[in-house]
DNA sequence: CTTATAATATACCAAATGGTATATTATGCT
DNA sequence: AGCATAATATACCATTTGGTATATTATAAG
């Protein structure tokens, strides 16, 4: 890893956090630069400009969420405890290196949808993988005779993923844990009742 | 209605929209003149400064919002059809006078929550009534005997709420309607499951 | 240990930012 | 209709914005 590969990747690990809390618009140059100690030459020595920085703070907050939940799916062994895993993780998610500022996927769809189409486009991939990676997991717990054959594997995906978000948003602005446990232990019941 | 108070009315609704799509941060000064055609002078001849445009024009947001829905939940008489209507009318939002943007109490919530104290307030208050409103009507239902006794009124409230919220986000992020379609779906089927 | 080059810092730029003081125009009461 | 005042427009301000050209410093290969 060269000096300036380095240099890169310390910038991305220090402004992640800043993008994610604030938003792409609500942060700016001199925000990067605060935060990482080094100067504008640096920083667009490194970067073509604030949006490869943003872009790339994406890539790494997401990276961060996915490296936890895949960590604990591999623990798991059933397709029911793979899937309470989203549940578990986002129900403790103080316990993990999250991304400061929550759920990057939410936080860059809602502030780029109208505003960033490069930025939005990573939100739809991201969230488009999740997505995907959830439906298959309940495909295979029909194939398994661990759930029902009626069970609609892609509602089923997007209800948990709409569960799981919207309890982050509403934990985060209102700062009651227990909402989000209340949630989440909805989301828990549609997977218990897939059996 | 004095000329003044026209004009502050004017501003905010031609300005409400730039917030809810925009954001705070992303919307400048500049944007509000054009927006309204007026000048600097005028808008700081009728606000304070930028911070109260914005909470007057979530004020607005909110309240055709709050508008549509208690229209829709007057005609319906079981409680039932009253909780099915925040579930039909987020189906069908287009077809309603909603504000550009989506739902203010999250658009603000997902920006203000870190980094705008008011602006998390106001979304915060809009949530809780919202919360409140929901429980009630949960209440309700178990009182006149539609809904079973051991049904949790605030955690169903919540629940709805979560899955709408995070359906709008889904839709406005994808484009993909039946993705709304299915987890509302998921809230009907949780409505329905009450009995 | 030099030296070419890669990496970072400095100094600068035009434009945009939120906001203000003052000038101009419109309003509504007598 | 005239006039005090309310409402809006204009001109200006310091600061910050994203970005660049250039100077300086660090790096690593010969």
């Amino acid at each position: 890893m060269s000096k300036a590969e380095r240099t890169r990747q310390f910038i991305i690990e220090k402004t992640a956090p800043l993008f994610n809390t604030k938003g792409y618009a609500g942060t700016s140059i001199a925000d990067l630069t605060d935060a990482t100690g080094l100067t504008k030459g640096s920083i667009y020595g490194n970067f073509e400009n604030k949006d490869e920085v943003a872009l790339a703070a994406f890539d790494y907050n997401l990276a961060q969420v996915v490296k936890i939940l895949n960590a604990e799916i591999e623990k798991q062994s059933t397709v029911k405890d793979k899937l309470m895993v989203y549940v578990r993780v986002y129900d403790n998610f103080l316990k993990y290196p999250f991304p400061p500022g929550g759920c990057p996927i939410m936080n860059t769809a809602i502030e780029a949808d109208d505003t960033h189409p490069l930025l939005k486009k990573k939100a739809a991939d991201a969230f488009s993988a999740w997505k995907i990676k959830l439906t298959k997991l309940v495909k295979m717990g029909i194939e398994n005779k661990e759930f029902r054959t009626e069970v609609n594997p892609e509602q089923v995906a997007l209800t948990i993923i709409a569960m799981i978000e919207g309890a982050v948003m509403i934990t985060k602005l209102t700062g009651k844990t227990n909402f989000r446990k209340a949630i989440l232990q909805s989301a828990e019941k549609l997977i218990e009742d897939l059996k």
